[in-house]
DNA sequence: TGAGCGCGCTGACGCAGATCAGCATGTTGC
DNA sequence: GCAACATGCTGATCTGCGTCAGCGCGCTCA
């Protein structure tokens, strides 16, 4: 079980590591990006990085704790697009459009470092792989956005919710915080629900089902796999998912 | 009511147009983006232009006609993740990725342009605004299927139908090809339920709830708004969706 | 001219998951 | 030491949408 958090060194970092997945750095690039990863403020568990609508908003990269990302319904639901982990951007799309159109909220205590449009724009102007990288980083959110949309349309509840947890998991190893057999997850119920598209109720009583049929436990703030293998096929869940093998552009 | 088709000049061609609305491209930007624009090919209705799992796969940019962008589950369902209109890109993620997530499959006939990897990889590097260009442009994509994700997750069948059509109505005025009275929309109602993560029969239900209602008609081929401003509140639909008010990178 | 088929359309019935209502625990703050 | 609250958990009931089964229309092709 290795479960480190993100260090500040340019070599090892989470965002440097996750781009390094798609372009060969140059030192320089990797210098510029370990630029945009110094500057780190501190937010506190329910705080709101990102508005719906404002404009103007800056970026960030988080360092450290979880965030997710969601849109807001007349009618006060919401429906969570997806949770942040370390080296993951949070409102790149509100530094693209000129207002934002979702909000980002810390789920946790979080660090992040802000990236504000002219910083980010500036970088893709002075070095262009960068901004190839980022295009990259940026389909991988929208291919498991697009994973999420597929969850909510065609599988059932439990199905849902296994796969879900699976994903996590997979996410998490890749930064270095989880294995096979489970990763700490401060998500509430409520949170699992307002992302998988059912009431707590319901997130609940699937948790109970996924436990009793021997395949995963949610307990504690600790998700345990206890038959990967079950879950993965129960799930559907392709292995090779957020696997990319090597830089495609080196 | 002006609906006329996409043309191959490099001046008014979807692409430009589209990209145009957010970084301001040099004559050598629009003669690359034309030149990717000029190789066309036609594909015969229902032909898979993008292939799941596969590696090395071309991106296309689609000149007349409509597509589908899918992922199919096993069991043999599949979930529509959009659909694509003249000026949109097929497959980008499946360029960025070595092998495809998703499929891609025409609706009707269809004119399209090839871009391969090579040619993709190499305008960002000769013309590095249009990496970021792209970048906005999948980012647009990104914002579409999140909105989706929000029909599927948090909205009711005649809500999810109405703003389905809302944002196909939008998409289409963007490029001529339809008006605040409605547009011709070459969709089954089996394609429909494939998008909206409904059954056929239930699709065909809510669209005669709509049309007994008076909001929206769809009859042999075309959707006609019968009281927009009542279908825009029922829906939610956010009236800023899309809009993107002049070049933000000049 | 009629078989075959794709697509739109409809009623009867069943079920997954929402809603409502309530209890149990642990944590925070006075 | 006990409110006040957030979160987990559970049973009873209701409902939106799926499933099944079937009809009608307009094609294309022999």
């Amino acid at each position: 079980m290795t479960e480190r958090p993100a260090t500040p060194s340019s070599q090892d970092n989470p965002l440097v590591r996750k781009l390094s997945a798609f372009v060969r750095l140059s030192p320089n690039d990797v210098e510029v990006v370990a630029g945009m990863f110094r500057r780190r403020r501190n937010f506190a568990m329910g705080v709101e990085l990102i508005h719906q609508g404002q404009v103007g908003q800056s970026a960030f990269v988080l360092a450290s704790g979880w965030a997710c990302s969601y849109k807001l319904l007349s009618g006060g639901t919401r429906q969570i697009v997806d949770f942040q982990v370390p080296g993951d951007f949070l409102g790149l799309r509100s530094v693209l459009f000129r207002t934002s159109d979702h909000n980002v909220e810390a789920v946790t205590t979080i660090q992040a470092s802000e990236v504000t449009q002219r910083d980010l724009l500036a970088a893709f102007t002075e070095t262009p792989r960068l901004a190839t990288a980022v295009l990259w980083a940026a389909s991988r959110d929208e291919a498991m956005v697009v994973e999420h949309l597929v969850n909510l349309g065609r599988r059932s509840a439990s199905e849902r919710m296994a796969h879900f947890l699976l994903e996590l998991g997979a996410r998490l190893r890749l930064v270095g915080m989880g294995n096979s057999t489970g990763f700490a997850c401060p998500l509430s119920q409520y949170l699992l629900a307002d992302a998988l598209g059912l009431s707590a109720v319901h997130v609940n009583r699937v948790l109970r089902e996924l436990r009793e049929d021997g395949l995963v436990t949610f307990r504690r703030g600790r998700v345990e796999f206890r038959n990967y293998d079950a879950l993965v096929d129960f799930a559907s869940f392709d292995r090779a998912y957020l696997d990319h093998d090597g830089p495609l552009l080196s």
